[in-house]
DNA sequence: GCGATCAGGT
DNA sequence: CACACCTGATCGC
């Protein structure tokens, strides 16, 4: 929950997120997205008797969320009020305070954050510098390289502070699979539910909340169910989702929501009240989106969990997790930094601690430091990191850090005035507080202290698990499409025209999942062929059907009997590369009798599997990570890039019983152990020996290897 | 009666 | 552990 006050030290004029107390006096206000612990105060009649008296006061916020806002009667106050200002595109703002008629300039720029529809980041650029608040975010790695936005010609701006999400931002979050990952698992286990007959429904039990859309319009798209939902009327203006949801019962997905749905869907009830179709009762299973999480030494992605017969755990994050924030932050490098949200457990002063070595006032209050071993690292792994710690040794290499967005478009942005050389401008405020006292030793700690995995999280309504202790593993199989901004609406060239239409288009298209193609490449399987994914229903100690399982080994779902702690205990799992797949007789899945069952993942794009990386195509990183891809023009691009990565699938066998192989269980082993090597940079070759102690020398003499190499 | 806050639930 | 809500009780105006 954002803790966040408002206001930014730089431009107190403004707030953000935040309508009550001191807020009541700002001359302008933001709203990041539409979720309920950012609107505080909105509607309050303090601030409802400040908009009456006054014609200058406005909110700004994307089309999209100034929809979603107005759709509720509540807000309507607000019409008037309202300025939805387009995503990517710098906007000039006046704050005038309307008593004593002092004005200020400042010049704002939303940036998508990928947390829910409509969400934005806003970059403000004035005379106080360069200010980033990004509200709640999910970004992949690499996403802020390219935001041509954040950067002026080549390089990042400038940056005085940043207020950050950092709802995730401990090391026992180190890895959250991607949205991608997440979506197709879900996809693939309501797949394989609702095609065995009509009457399989699934219930998507949803929170309360703007951000599972996207789920729902690939759910659709992909299988041809649309979801029932309790109301659509906020996307009545939003074709793109629109379609997607209905409030017709009769469908086969279901996110509707009553008050206590949970005792509905024990009597086999759907929230809505479905409970049998033309007198045949319904099959329903139930996914329960959940963060799930990943310590930094375990790169499992199954996504899905089995919690119980029929009840599953599905991955989802609305929040960047431990690795995806530093990564973020550290491409930016600010000047200081303030989180917005406490993480779990965590103290401020903890997460400051992770956070001010990725700023630029901590480093330049030290001495320059030698630290050859993590330049090396670097510079090997450029660009691949997923497992990425960069706190063990300091990157001087990312100090080159501008990132060239794919498409140097020349256009003439309005470039920040106010942002030239301020870097030492505000050292004072609130920089202070970053004593350099913590050293490498301790963040070497924290990270060694982190959970390996989240065994998590229990709470509620598990009562589901007692009956039986199963685990489901569905993998997932998306290669890393990058397209994570395009969940903000942001409007297309043709619909600038008409504001009211917030353009979902280029959002939900691109996220839409191009496995058809791909694992139909990948795969022979019967599966894609038509759709006839030939799922049986498992057997053995549940009789009725409750077990998916792909006969024919395409990607699918399987189920295991494991203990009910979910994705931690994985002792059957057996990873392989798809190198290794396509050698493997798919016989030794999905048979009958053992419950062995091939799921497909994919470790995200770009990093790791040193045995992928040697076969993925090579110009697979750079066209993953420079695609600019945001804009509807980009999906193709996109679709070409992800097509490259679509050999990067591992697949996960798992093997119920004793059924496994000793074989695999070799393979497995030496998949973890390699799970943190560096992975190859694509055109990249080894070092030799001489060849590294010449760089170590080089780095010892404080020279530049960089350019070295390039000259080289 | 309304809103703010808190406790408790999912 | 939290997410992002919702409901209900209590308190102040």
């Amino acid at each position: 929950m954002s803790r966040f006050g408002g206001r930014v030290r730089e431009y107190p004029a403004v707030s953000i997120d935040r309508f009550d107390r001191d807020n009541l006096r700002a001359r302008a206000y933001f709203l990041s997205h539409c979720h309920k612990d950012h609107m505080k105060g909105l509607r309050a009649p303090a601030l409802k008797r400040r908009l009456e008296g006054s014609l200058k006061v406005k909110l700004y916020c994307s089309p999209v969320t100034k929809e979603l806002l107005l759709t509720s009667w509540k807000y309507k106050f607000w019409e008037k009020h309202i300025v939805a200002l387009e995503v990517e595109t710098p906007t000039q703002i006046s704050l005038v305070d309307e008593t004593s008629g002092e004005k200020e300039d400042i010049e704002v720029t939303l940036l998508p954050a990928g947390h829910c529809p409509g969400s934005v980041m806003f970059l403000f650029e004035g005379g106080n510098g360069t200010v980033l608040y990004t509200g709640d975010f999910r970004l992949a790695k690499g996403e802020a390289a390219r935001m041509e936005l954040l950067h002026s010609g080549t390089r990042v701006k400038d940056i005085q502070s940043v207020y950050l999400d950092t709802t995730f931002c401990d090391p026992k979050f180190y890895h959250i699979p991607s949205r991608e990952e997440c979506l197709n698992g879900i996809l693939e286990l309501v797949r394989s539910w609702t095609s065995l007959t009509p009457y399989h429904v699934v219930w998507l039990n949803c929170k309360a909340a703007y951000g599972y859309e996207y789920l729902f319009i690939n759910l659709s798209e992909e299988l041809g169910i649309k979801v029932h939902v309790n109301k659509l009327d906020m996307f009545r203006n939003m074709p793109e989702i629109l379609y997607h949801v209905t409030t017709d019962r009769h469908t086969q997905i279901h996110a509707c929501r009553h008050p206590r749905d949970d005792d509905c869907f024990r009597g086999n009830r759907l929230p809505c009240g479905m409970t049998c179709q033309n007198g045949t009762p319904l099959h329903i299973i139930s996914i329960k989106p959940s963060t799930m999480w990943f310590g930094e030494r375990i790169k499992k992605t199954n996504v899905i969990v089995r919690t119980g017969e029929s009840t599953y755990r599905a991955c989802f994050s609305f929040h960047s997790s431990y690795s995806e924030i530093k990564d973020f932050l550290s491409y930016i490098r600010p000047v200081n930094v303030y989180p917005n949200v406490l993480p779990v457990g965590g103290t401020e002063d903890k997460v400051v601690e992770i956070l001010k070595p990725l700023c630029r006032s901590y480093r330049r209050n030290l001495e320059p430091r030698y630290k050859p071993l993590g330049t090396l690292k670097r510079a090997h792994k450029r660009d691949s990191s997923d497992t990425d710690e960069d706190d063990l040794f300091d990157t001087e290499l990312t100090s080159a850090r501008p990132k060239i967005p794919k498409q140097q478009r020349e256009e003439s942005r309005p470039c920040s005035p106010g942002q030239s050389e301020n870097a030492e401008g505000n050292v004072n405020e609130g920089t202070e507080s970053y004593k350099a006292t913590t050293t490498y030793t301790s963040l070497k700690a924290d990270f060694l202290d982190c959970e390996e995995s989240n065994d998590d999280d229990d709470d509620e309504d598990d009562d589901e698990e007692e009956s039986e202790k199963n685990i489901v593993e569905v993998l997932s199989c998306e290669p890393d499409a990058t397209s994570v901004s395009h969940f903000n609406g942001v409007t297309s060239d043709e619909q600038e025209s008409n504001a009211d239409v917030p353009c979902w288009d280029a959002f939900f298209k691109c996220n839409k999942l191009e496995e058809s193609s791909e694992n139909e490449d990948n795969f022979p399987s019967s599966a894609d062929a038509g759709g006839s994914q030939s799922l049986f229903s498992d057997s053995d100690g549940v009789s009725d059907s409750t077990h998916i399982c792909s006969q024919n080994s395409s990607q699918s779902t399987h189920i295991s009997e494991q203990g009910s702690q979910g994705w931690d205990s994985q002792i059957d799992t057996v990873l392989i590369t798809s190198q290794e797949r396509n050698a493997l007789d798919f016989s030794c899945c999905g048979k009958g009798g053992s419950r062995a069952v091939v799921s497909v993942s994919q470790e995200t794009g770009k990093d790791s599997q040193p045995d992928s990386s040697r076969w993925k195509p090579l110009g697979q990183n750079r066209s993953g990570a420079y695609d600019v891809g945001c804009d509807l023009e980009s999906k193709d691009t996109e679709k070409a890039s992800e097509a490259g990565t679509a050999h990067m699938q591992d697949v996960l066998v798992e093997t119920g019983d004793n059924s496994r192989t000793p074989d695999l269980e070799l393979r497995r082993d030496s998949q973890s152990s390699s799970d943190f090597e560096i992975p190859s940079t694509p055109d990249a070759e080894v070092p030799q020996p001489d060849k590294l102690h010449y760089l170590y020398k080089k780095l010892a003499a404080g020279e530049n290897i960089l350019n070295e190499k390039k000259a080289t």
